[in-house]
DNA sequence: CTCGCGTTTGACCAAGTGGTCAAAATGAAG
DNA sequence: CTTCATTTTGACCACTTGGTCAAACGCGAG
């Protein structure tokens, strides 16, 4: 029952009460550094309860990793090869940064597992994950070689366009204490200064 | 005895023994995740000797902070009103990308603390940082107002700097996943496209 | 309304946690 | 080589941790 399925009503609300809660949980304070006592609280449930739905802490996290893992890859995914070069890249940079406005908690939630050293999901990063950026950067390497985009490493500009978004969920919290109480939504500059960015380094 | 003032040779080395565990251990599993025993077992010493240098857990990451915070922020602060705007910003950028390959424990320390929230480092980076920061952004302003630089949102360049440079450190088991065993070390391609993209950027 | 299966819980456990303490070991100054 | 402050340690403590289990509960199909 390392993936459970759902049958029943109250199965179906539980587990998905377990997940926002452990979402939570572990997007905060890392797997470690998390309980199961917590994640039950914040879930209102007893910790036995919990471990009726799921046989471990271990069991919620891959849970959670896997059923997540694909929401995170989507927007890389749509990155379309016969689309407008730069129009896909800048939309792909959207979505990211999106991402990071409306869905911080994921995204703190793999910052953490990967930060870690990525423990229980190193795997997916060689296999998945690697396979999907090296068909993708490809692709932004056909756009360069055909004189659509500036020439520049593409794998790296896919780093940098994670790095440039998932900091502003991941390090929400210095962001705003750097740009202080008057400016507490950072996300249209950052929009604006990224669009910015991306544009000027790939326009030729 | 929060800021432990080594006096004799032993304790300069027994102190020195525990920063270097305690980074380690801290920069892997943050400080939730962390125990005392591994801390004590990393520097080889036993629980109850570590403790007599350090009165609790918390005491040793504290000490860890304040001393690495200096070297964490001396590059931003050596940015040169008077040098050549493109080429203090190159400047810095490489000297935190140096920071990266050199010292990626302390950047993950860093990462893990602001992840997870910052509680024990969140004054600082309101009064301190923001500090610096807005010192430094302004500066940037300046540049740009004069004609010396491409416009763009100072603060978010600073992020960025950040950003793109620690990324290699914090998420390096990503980086080294997704380029694979033929591409050991990413930074000498990390600093190319960074200078590439920051050129780009902000050159009119 | 009742029966059975799915659900919930209190009590419990072994291992690990941060931290204490008195006593023993050790280093260095005279 | 003695003396005393510094350093080190084994034993210990209260509390938290992940996880178990038997017993009780309650929902819905017949």
């Amino acid at each position: 029952m390392t993936q459970p399925v759902a049958r029943t009503r109250i199965q179906r609300k539980n587990i998905a009460l377990i997940s926002e809660a452990a979402l939570s949980v572990f997007s905060t304070w890392g797997f470690r550094g998390s309980t199961v006592d917590q994640i039950a609280k914040e879930a209102n449930l007893s910790k036995p309860n919990l471990l009726y739905y799921f046989p471990s802490k271990e069991a919620i996290h891959q849970y959670l990793m896997s059923s997540l893992l694909e929401t995170w890859l989507d927007p890389l995914r749509e990155l379309d090869e016969n689309g407008e070069p730069l129009d896909e890249i800048l939309t792909y940079m959207r979505r990211k940064l999106q991402m990071s406005r409306d869905h911080p908690r994921e995204s703190r939630l793999f910052a953490n597992e990967i930060v870690q050293g990525a423990p229980r999901i190193h795997e997916m990063l060689e296999t998945e994950l690697k396979e999907l950026v090296d068909e993708k950067a490809r692709v932004i390497q056909g756009w360069m070689a055909d004189g659509h985009l500036a020439p520049a490493d593409p794998w790296h500009l896919i780093f940098s366009i994670w790095s440039l978004t998932q900091h502003y969920a991941d390090f929400d919290v210095q962001v705003k204490a750097v740009l202080g109480p008057e400016k507490p939504d950072p996300f249209p500059d950052a929009e604006a200064y990224l669009t910015t960015l991306f544009t000027r380094v790939l326009t030729i």
